[in-house]
DNA sequence: CCTCTTGTGTTACATTATAACGTAACGCTA
DNA sequence: TAGCGTTACGTTATAATGTAACACAAGAGG
């Protein structure tokens, strides 16, 4: 992961935090192509990989989107709140709970390594302000 | 939804039924047509999204794949343990757990309609049994 | 039988994701 | 800086997932 990886990762990690929602790998394949027209598909799925594996960024699983992380809450599961209306995307951490979570599911004996936790809704302003379809 | 969509429904609903992890809508589509062999994505799709929406059926998201919801917990969201080595999907019906995460999520205002919540993990045989790659 | 509604099949395509492989860049050692 | 091994990259190709649009057919009701 020397240098150039790097520099692929942080390129991808600019782009996600200039951005106020979540994005397709596809969106930001796009965006990177203005400053980097050779760049392809694979290498920004391989960057996205690296990336979330070491929890700079997060996959939202019910978008299939990315985002870049806005805490220092790596390593730890986060609860991400998605606005159906304007796309934002909150962050929450609360170990607490995933851990009951992972106590529930336990309860037969299962395992829990990964949380996935979204949830969808209105975000404080849009619901404040009505439908902004 | 008259009738055939209800028949369309129902044999997908049976399908889905006798798995014991979750399908892919294309696998899904691939079984169908051994019994029907006209039948199409689109159509596949449609009866997912009715099943899905009046909770006889479960979306995974993070596996792109559903299943068919086992208890009655319908319209109580639920949480889902997925064994990342034989497939196996349990649900679990934990409506506090929710309510608490949309608690936190309403820490900023935020309005939670809906939740996905999917563990990853190893089930209780898999576990047990090592692994079973 | 005729018509209206509704779901279907078809076609076509958009979107998301990855396998495979040769190559170019880098990093190290001398 | 030359040589060499490693690593990530670009390319190509394709797999997998999902949906828009539209004409047609099946069933419901008169």
């Amino acid at each position: 992961m020397s240098d150039r990886s790097k520099k692929t990762q942080a390129a991808v990690l600019s782009v996600l935090r200039g951005q106020r929602g979540a994005m397709s790998a596809y969106t930001l394949l796009d965006e990177l192509r203005t400053t980097k027209p050779t760049i392809s598909a694979p290498t920004i799925y391989r960057a996205l990989a690296a990336l979330t594996e070491c929890g700079q960024v997060h996959r939202l699983e019910s978008l299939n989107a990315f985002i870049a992380c806005k805490d220092s809450d790596r390593d730890q599961g986060s609860i991400l709140s998605i606005c159906d209306d304007c796309g934002a995307v909150e962050e929450s951490v609360a170990p607490d709970l995933l851990a009951e979570l992972s106590k529930v599911a336990g309860q037969s004996g299962f395992a829990a390594l990964r949380h996935v936790v979204e949830i969808h809704g209105q975000c404080a302003s849009c619901n404040r302000g009505g439908a902004q379809a």
